[in-house]
DNA sequence: TTAGTTATGTTATAATATAACATTTATTTA
DNA sequence: TAAATAAATGTTATATTATAACATAACTAA
């Protein structure tokens, strides 16, 4: 089991992480996706859409929905961000090198959410694709409850 | 593995079942709750809520987005359906009696879908969240890719 | 039978997302 | 380097998905 979560402190190295990927596979990190995952990056949790395009507008008030959109369909191609399906929001990634797929748990009292990746995941998935003679390109496990601290 | 495919000769028996599975729990299963459950099941594989509201207007033309809406929470809930929270799109349950969650595999090819629940996912899912400290209480599995027949 | 609850009707609008086309900026290549 | 090409962004409009809020009707239980 890996566990990740994004510290405020981790921000800048995220960044950096991402123009490195971003130069070593010829892709631009042009100013608006570098703000935009700053922006991501540091909400610390999830975020909508349009309350991200309120928070761009201050930078950029000319940013219109296209402009996001199109921002986290670089962001999420690339593995900078992932989309989580279950609540048409997205949150940064912590270890865009590591891996494409990413689980969740998502904690439905204090909406925090925790990367909850692992290789037993990874087999499971792979065991199931293979028997039903299926071949994956996306999972997407999102699993909602309580986490730890509002158990108490 | 157990795999799960609606026929059509198989939804009288889902409608049916339903119907059981709601007087027991003194659920009230009433027309409009049929009828769309009945026009879901029709469908074969997965429906847009809009979609099914163009349907259920055929038989019901003061039919409006809340009373679908309203009517596919009901199902939701009792397990009659599921939604595929990475298409924003519902699809009926041939086994709504055995268990809460559905995962699925869904073909980007020819959409078709197929569930593809087992023992080894929940455990997986169980394991990953007990060592979090985390009470699930939803799961969402979801892998798209393409399947055995579109690869042929 | 009337009080309470559950379901439905209805209007309006909120929230999420994309199509289509114009313009600008970067990259390639002649 | 200039022209051609490709990639990114700007802009307008609209499509798609979903819910709030309040009125009425239908069932249920006392």
């Amino acid at each position: 089991m890996t566990k990740y979560t994004i510290r405020k402190t981790d921000i800048n190295k995220a960044l950096k992480q991402a123009d490195i990927i971003c130069k070593r596979n010829g892709l631009r990190l042009t100013k608006l996706r570098q703000d935009v995952l700053s922006l991501i990056l540091k909400e610390g949790g999830y975020v909508k859409a349009y309350d991200l395009l309120d928070e761009l507008k201050k930078i950029d008030p000319s940013a219109k929905p296209p402009t996001i959109y199109r921002t986290l369909d670089f962001l999420l191609e690339h593995g900078f961000i992932h989309k989580l399906q279950s609540l048409n929001a997205f949150i940064g990634c912590s270890h865009p090198q590591d891996h494409k797929e990413c689980y969740f748990l998502i904690c439905n009292n204090c909406q925090k959410i925790e990367e909850c990746c692992s290789k037993k995941i990874n087999n499971v998935i792979k065991n199931t694709t293979s028997k039903n003679n299926f071949v994956p390109d996306q999972a997407v496990l999102e699993i909602a409850g309580t986490c730890q601290q509002c158990l108490n």
